[in-house]
RNA sequence: GGCGGUAUAGCCAAGUGGUAAGGCACGGGUCUGCAAAACCCUUAUCACCGGUUCGAGUCCGGUUACCGCCUCCA
């Protein structure tokens, strides 16, 4: 069975098929620097992420290509009001993206290109609509004539004769329709500008990612994605203007993620509802915050407050727990015992099992209670007389192996310091004196440094509170 | 007005025709010097109405509520 994906063109779940055997293509619509990004600018990078290790995991090589909006209105205001140069301000901005994601566990790209180191690229796209007769310059504008390209609307569904019923298109003297949008902005006095056939100005929004995702992926790219908010008008409007530069299929999949929500409303930059990962970070682990995200299949919303990350905090820690217990017991165990074999075939039947769900339009939420089955038969595992290395092994890599593909990491206990070690011993010495009272003050003592002691039969054992 | 999404136990969340996964929290129990961890037990007929079917949370029609896109937006 292949890689199924939703694909919001045909609004159906379809066999994955990549362009070339074996390699995929996919640009992921980045974000706008002007600002640290909210939760919900960190669904995308999380999911598609995700959807990344997937497909690696099963085996395709993938070239994953973001970008960053570093030239635009809301950037230009935001240079503004802190006194800054707009590309001051994005390079800040672009750092602070990187920071922000790689905590949560997202990998690079393989490509992270600019608006504004593209500048030239986007001109050469720009022109050839025109010359193709796509695309017309007025009072140093150039705007794309949407009317022309048969098929604006097969994203998002929309007739464009509906879309005029919306009304709240801006209408402006200098387009030839209201429904077209513009290519190339003409500067005002003062912004930020580059020379153009149309004399000085900046790309318009959607250009950058069309002029992109070509030069690094190609004229048809496997997989575009992004939010759902981008589906209309971003994605149509791109789909416009490849397609109309270069009569050939865009982009084969598009896969767009749900909302989070605050409250049941949609967080956003300009609602003034929204949380910076940035601020979350400080005090929460970035992984349990990816766990979270995780635990909702990407098409859907996700409510988000402080108590809802607090419970997939203590769902991650169970899992964790259970690798650390099966490490823990690993040192006392020896050589193989009677029913290895089935346990084994559990931890194999459990690998698949998450294959299997993943393989199924990423379902991460039913992945994620497949690491919850495989903790509980390591568990149950553990509950056994004896347990060999081997059978350790097993749960230990498997449970690494397949969170791993969720960008979650499974970590090795780091060493204590001596202190630490010291108090453990004494409180030792105390329980075989049966001086209970020295040893739990110890113990709460220990809890005050957060670290929790727990006795087994194997020996006593510490984690992190 | 057009397009779309959601409604499942206290909370979160899977599930697209066969008699409701999983997690968190709660309660009871086992283990433990006491804990912790773990294990066991307990908890829902799936917004509402009607239909199709031997059988529906799962398909069809309708109703209600909430949310989103159609404007910068992940």
């Amino acid at each position: 069975m292949s890689i199924q994906m939703y694909n919001t063109v045909t609004r159906k779940k379809e066999p994955f098929k990549p362009l070339e055997e074996g390699k995929v293509s996919m640009y992921v619509c980045g974000p706008t620097v002007y600002n640290y990004i909210h939760i919900g600018n960190a669904r995308p990078p999380i999911v598609f992420d995700t959807v990344r290790r997937h497909l690696e995991y099963r085996g395709y090589d993938v070239n994953y290509v973001s970008n960053f909006t570093d030239v635009d209105d809301k950037l230009i205001r935001a240079a503004n009001e802190l006194g800054e140069e707009v590309p001051a301000v994005a390079e800040r901005f672009i750092d602070a993206y990187f920071e922000d994601v790689g905590a949560l566990g997202c990998a690079r790209g393989t490509a992270h290109p600019r608006v504004t180191e593209n500048i030239d690229l986007i001109i050469e796209f720009i022109e050839s609509l025109i010359e193709k007769d796509f695309a017309y310059e007025s009072g140093g504008d150039v705007y794309y004539r949407t009317r022309k390209f048969n098929g604006y609307g097969k994203l998002s569904h929309q007739s464009i004769d509906e879309l005029r019923i919306g009304a709240r298109i801006e209408s402006d003297e200098r387009k030839e329709d209201e429904l077209d949008f513009v290519l190339w902005k003409a500067a005002k006095e003062g912004e930020i500008s580059w020379e153009s056939p149309w004399g000085e100005g900046r790309p318009g929004w959607h250009i950058e990612c069309s002029a992109m995702a070509r030069k690094y992926l190609g004229d048809t790219i496997d997989i575009h994605a992004g939010g759902q908010d981008l589906a209309f008008p971003h994605h149509e409007n791109e789909i416009a203007q490849s397609e109309a530069l270069t009569g050939k299929p865009f982009a084969n999949y598009w896969l767009h993620n749900g909302y989070i929500n605050i409250d049941n409303e949609k967080m956003s930059k300009s609602l003034g509802n929204f949380v910076l990962v940035h601020d979350i970070l400080k005090e929460a682990d970035p992984q349990v915050l990816r766990f979270f995200m995780l635990s909702v299949h990407y098409r859907h919303p996700i409510n988000y407050n402080r108590e809802l990350l607090e419970a997939a905090g203590a769902g991650l820690d169970r899992i964790r727990t259970a690798y650390e217990n099966l490490k823990h017991r690993k040192e006392a165990s020896s050589g193989l015992t009677e029913n290895d074999a089935e346990w084994l075939e559990k931890v194999a039947a459990q690998k698949e099992a998450f294959i299997k769900e993943m393989d199924d339009d990423f379902n991460t939420a039913n992945a994620i209670s497949v690491l919850f089955d495989l903790s509980g038969e390591a568990n149950l595992y553990l509950r056994e007389k004896n347990t060999s290395p081997e059978v350790i092994d097993a749960f230990t890599d498997t449970l690494k192996e397949l969170a791993g593909v969720l960008g979650i990491e499974m970590k090795e206990q780091e060493m204590l310091d001596e202190e630490i070690d010291e108090l453990i011993v004494k409180r030792e010495a105390a329980r075989k004196d049966r001086d209970f009272a020295t040893a739990d003050a110890i113990r709460d003592q220990l809890k005050e440094m957060n670290i929790i002691l727990e006795d087994t039969k194997q020996g006593i054992r510490w984690r992190r509170g």
